[in-house]
DNA sequence: TATACGATGCACT
DNA sequence: GTGCATCGTATAG
């Protein structure tokens, strides 16, 4: 399988450009020659301006230091006591942005997702957050990882026109709450993939 | 040092 | 629909 990897301009646009953009496109893990792969069909935007719900809205700490890199890079963290969430950092360094992958559509390795999830549902292997980041196998380890790496990047994979795809607000937040910054596929093959809420 | 709480998921009613 | 486990981080003292 041949991969053609999205360039590092690609992350480092406008963050908003950038969530809409990853709709469609395919997240690839490889570990030990093994693909795993899905499809991105629900993405929330965290601004690094006039955004409070913005991990990085107050300052630069050690949590959020991601962020502050230039875009290209993961940002995860761990959240609840249990569960890691990952980011993809966009703009440039010092900004502080990113994109929330909130769900996806398995697409290869399903039984390894499967055995990273303890033997889930089809249908809830990466249908949010927490459960995209463990069908993954995403942990600490991945924070500030390159999208250019040979093991972790994106690729093209479907296009959608905008009349396919809804903006809401974000969910799980109770300050900016009511920002249009969330966005999914509308589509009968991804709506049943997409988080719940 | 101490404390409060979160960009969630899941079990239970 | 509701309740809560669980712990790293931010923030205050």
């Amino acid at each position: 399988m041949e991969f053609n990897k999205l360039p590092i301009e690609f992350y480092q646009r406008e963050t908003v450009t950038v969530a809409r953009e990853l709709l469609g496109k395919l997240f690839v893990r490889i570990i030990d020659g093994q693909i795993l792969s899905a499809e991105i069909i629900e993405t929330e935007a965290y601004l690094p301006a006039n955004d409070p719900a913005c991990h990085a809205a107050n300052r630069k700490t050690t949590r959020n230091a991601p962020m502050f890199e230039d875009g290209g890079i993961l940002y995860v963290y761990f959240i609840y006591g249990n569960h890691y969430c990952a980011n993809i950092v966009t703009e440039t360094k010092g900004l502080g942005a990113a994109v929330l992958i909130r769900s996806a559509k398995p697409v290869q390795g399903i039984e390894m997702m499967q055995n990273n999830r303890g033997n889930q549902d089809f249908f809830n292997l990466c249908s949010g957050p927490g459960k995209f980041a463990q069908a993954f196998g995403l942990r600490r380890e991945h924070n500030f990882h390159s999208l250019m790496s040979e093991t972790i990047f994106l690729t093209d994979f479907n296009e959608y026109n905008d009349n396919e795809i809804v903006i809401t607000k974000r969910i799980g937040i109770k300050v900016a709450a009511d920002l249009p910054l969330r966005f999914y596929v509308n589509n009968p093959e991804t709506l049943k993939f997409i988080s719940k809420k």
